[in-house]
RNA sequence: CGGGGCGUAGCGCAGCCUGGUAGCGCAUCUGCUUUGGGAGCAGAGGGUCGCAGGUUCGAAUCCUGCCGCCCCGACCA
């Protein structure tokens, strides 16, 4: 992408409203625009991590074995009188009626309609276990919404939905959503530490919350800080394997938020010195419930017996665009984000620093040829704007790699790179340059 | 939902108390000079001062009502 072409409307002044480092900087950074509270218009590059963030989560559920469709984000407050959640809900619950009075609401979740349908096409035992996800917009009317994408109104939710014959069986279709999301978390360049959670009004017995440790977290949680060095299960992990023995290894260790937190257990369990307080964000939760929804929704499946027994479910949700947010908590600086390299919106940054010199020019439409062929996403800054304004503005969207090209370096056959995440420079010429990017 | 605060140009703000032709910085546009970490000079454009009533000869300014937004707390993915 060549900027001169873009839309990246950089603000050179912290917006007075945003609090936070990651929603001043998703401001700061043209990645957001807030249209009301809690409802953001997401811009070109902010779309692009989000994108990222999106398609992470996918290949991580897909390899889980997880199904992906898309539900709508109108429901019929019908279907949700049939769980009893259309009273309990409260006011969080956007209710809408259209033009025949019918009552609606815009999801805040999607259990009864996953099994609504779930209910309408499967009978039997024998097309189970069955997982089922989408990623789409949710709504909450939170009282205060706040610290940007962090605390939204309206927000891009992975949920997934599992169905199985058994409670055995669905503690195996937990472990493998377990396990997808430490995987899931890890590739986006953070550490998630899974806790035990309440499972509040969702229900059941079995949860646990991701939670990605960041001074701006909401809510304060503790742990054993081996859990931080505990090893994430790679690419090759078998979902079909017994899965047991990596959930008892990322449990075993005591970590919990302040709303479950028993400080005597904490201090029986963890020797002194292994103690972490810290300050948590969660980017995830994932919930056992058994038959909670599927008991009053009827919806029932056929086991070898021929006797119809209901389902037994589960639901993990990933917060798509509230990791966005979370990402740049855990990954900033006091000039600007710094992305992790597979969560860059591009992946390097060529600054033209003369625009318009005949050597210059072409070097960087070299550079950006290459890097394009290589895959590498290269966003070339051809504007008119001076070099310290180039400068700022890289160092401000955050872009891994920063490849500045200008007449003076030139003059010597080099030019220079600079790693975001260290602040590294090297000076060599443009081939290697552009190798050393790809590596 | 309790408490506090703010709405004036794209962004950041002053002006309001004490009513009298709406300002500053940045950004934008034009020209010239500049060009390796947010340039300089000269000129220009852009605002029914959140909305609606009221008081007044006259309201950004005073009064009333409404709307929107932010912060702290409670609540929550």
């Amino acid at each position: 992408m060549r900027l001169s072409r873009y839309f990246l409307p950089v603000l050179k002044q912290n917006p007075s409203e945003a609090q936070i480092a990651s929603h001043r900087l998703m401001l700061r950074a043209g990645m957001l625009r807030q249209e009301a509270a809690g409802i953001y218009a997401w811009l070109p590059l902010g779309h692009r991590v989000l994108k990222k963030v999106e398609q992470i989560v996918r290949e991580e559920m897909d390899r889980a074995g997880a199904i992906e469709l898309l539900m709508p984000t109108l429901q019929l407050a019908d279907l949700w009188r049939e769980s009893g959640r259309y009273d309990d809900y409260g006011a969080e619950m956007l209710r809408i009626t259209d033009r025949h009075d019918r009552e609606m609401l815009y999801g805040p979740t999607n259990e009864e309609m996953i099994t609504e349908i779930f209910r309408a096409y499967v009978h039997s035992y024998k097309d189970l276990p069955k997982n089922l996800y989408h990623i789409q917009w949710k709504f909450r009317d939170e009282q205060r919404p706040r610290f940007g994408v962090m605390r939204g109104r309206e927000f891009l939710m992975k949920d997934a939905y599992s169905f199985d014959l058994t409670e055995a069986a669905g503690r195996a279709s937990y472990n493998q959503m377990f396990v997808a999301y430490l995987r899931c978390f890890s590739r986006m360049g953070l550490k998630a530490i899974p806790m035990k959670a309440e499972s509040g009004p969702i229900g059941g017995d079995l949860s646990h919350e991701f939670i990605v440790l960041a001074q701006t977290g909401e809510s304060a949680v503790f742990l054993d800080k081996r859990m931080l060095d505990l090893p994430v299960p790679g690419e090759d992990v078998d979902y079909g394997a017994d899965l047991t023995p990596i959930l008892d290894e990322w449990t075993h260790l005591y970590a919990a938020t302040e709303d479950v937190h028993d400080a005597e257990r904490y201090e029986r369990e963890t020797p002194e010195a292994e103690r972490l307080t810290a300050r948590g964000i969660e980017v995830g939760q994932t919930f056992f419930f058994g038959d909670k929804y599927s008991r009053p929704m009827k919806a029932n499946v056929q086991g070898p017996d021929g006797v119809d027994t209901a389902v037994q479910m589960g639901s993990y949700g990933v917060g798509v665009s509230r990791l966005v947010g979370a990402i740049i908590e855990a990954s900033h600086d006091d000039a600007g984000i710094i992305w992790p390299d597979p969560m860059a919106p591009f992946g390097v940054g060529i600054v033209n620093l003369r625009p318009g010199d005949p050597e210059v020019d072409e070097a960087c439409e070299r550079a950006y040829a290459a890097l394009t062929a290589a895959g590498k996403e290269p966003l070339l800054d051809d504007t008119a704007e001076r070099p310290g304004g180039k400068f700022a503005t890289m160092d401000l969207i955050g872009l891994p790699w920063q490849l500045i090209i200008g007449p003076r370096g030139l003059a010597d056959g080099v030019v220079e790179i600079k790693r975001r995440a260290t602040g590294d420079r090297q000076t060599l010429p443009l081939a290697a340059a552009v190798r050393t990017i790809c590596e």
